[in-house]
DNA sequence: GTGATTGCAAATCTTTTGCACTAAA
DNA sequence: TTTAGTGCAAAAGATTTGCAATCAC
């Protein structure tokens, strides 16, 4: 049975998501939810896991991340065109993306005040905004 | 005194961006900057310019769009990880993106007010700030 | 047992690249 | 001429898919 974890109730998540607990999904869960929020892309995921001896191929990483995402365990963050983030804090909030270094990190709601917003096209509604702050190197060289 | 040409002089375009005013640049340039501003992506570019009989490969519109916008005379877009869009607006504005369309449309950076931002993690500065509204259909069936 | 899940490898899609050819200055 | 620009077709990288084998329930 259950031995005592650090870990999440990964198998608990996972029921709660209404997707099966299988050896891999619960590796990826574990990787993924232990504790603080991650910024992840596929690749990234599936090489952590491989380091940690989980067996889970690249197809599967991809297959779960997206079922993750569905589930409304994960969020896709799209600030480069060249790959997609997963972010394992599905919260209101937002994010500095460093492109200098690739680095993505969490801006919280509160540190983002949007006091007006333009009302949406005809036949649409507000759906999520997102407020990418890009940063640059400071006083760079010179 | 504006003249009222139905197109932009492409040739000086080109030349005060720095480019060699070449058949093809000065065919991508017509079709981008003839008016209205664009959110266009390499495929629909080239579409566009296949269209028009205007004999242009795909290698050569990506390579003439990112000579562009490294030229400052586009914008890449990135708001779906499947694609980039180049916007002919340069300017200081955000967007609506509609995801059920793939539909991109400027927001003037006058309707959004930002009262309130974080500030950048040590070592970096501020860049731009994007702010991407992504919309929804509004009631949509039921 | 039965249908969901997995893994592999091949396929797909967008974008880039190498290189011989062509054209601008 | 001299160098930048172009086109092609092949390469690359990220993601997806088809399908047989495997696993959860």
């Amino acid at each position: 049975m259950r031995m005592k974890t650090l870990r999440p109730d990964t198998t608990k998540l996972l029921r709660a998501a209404g997707l099966r607990s299988t050896r891999q999904r619960q590796a990826l869960a574990t990787l993924l939810f232990d504790c603080a929020h991650k910024h992840m892309t596929a690749e990234q995921v599936h090489a952590a896991a491989t380091k940690r001896h989980m067996d889970v191929s690249l197809a599967t990483v991809y297959n779960a991340l997206h079922q993750f995402t569905q589930a409304g365990l994960l969020r896709e963050v799209v600030v480069d065109s060249a790959r997609v983030y997963f972010d394992t804090n599905t919260g209101n909030h937002h994010h500095f993306y460093d492109e200098e270094s690739g680095r993505l990190s969490d801006v919280p709601a509160s540190s983002v005040v949007l006091s007006r917003l333009p009302h949406p096209p005809v036949g649409r509604k507000l759906g999520r905004v997102d407020v990418i702050i890009r940063t640059v190197p400071a006083q760079k060289g010179a």
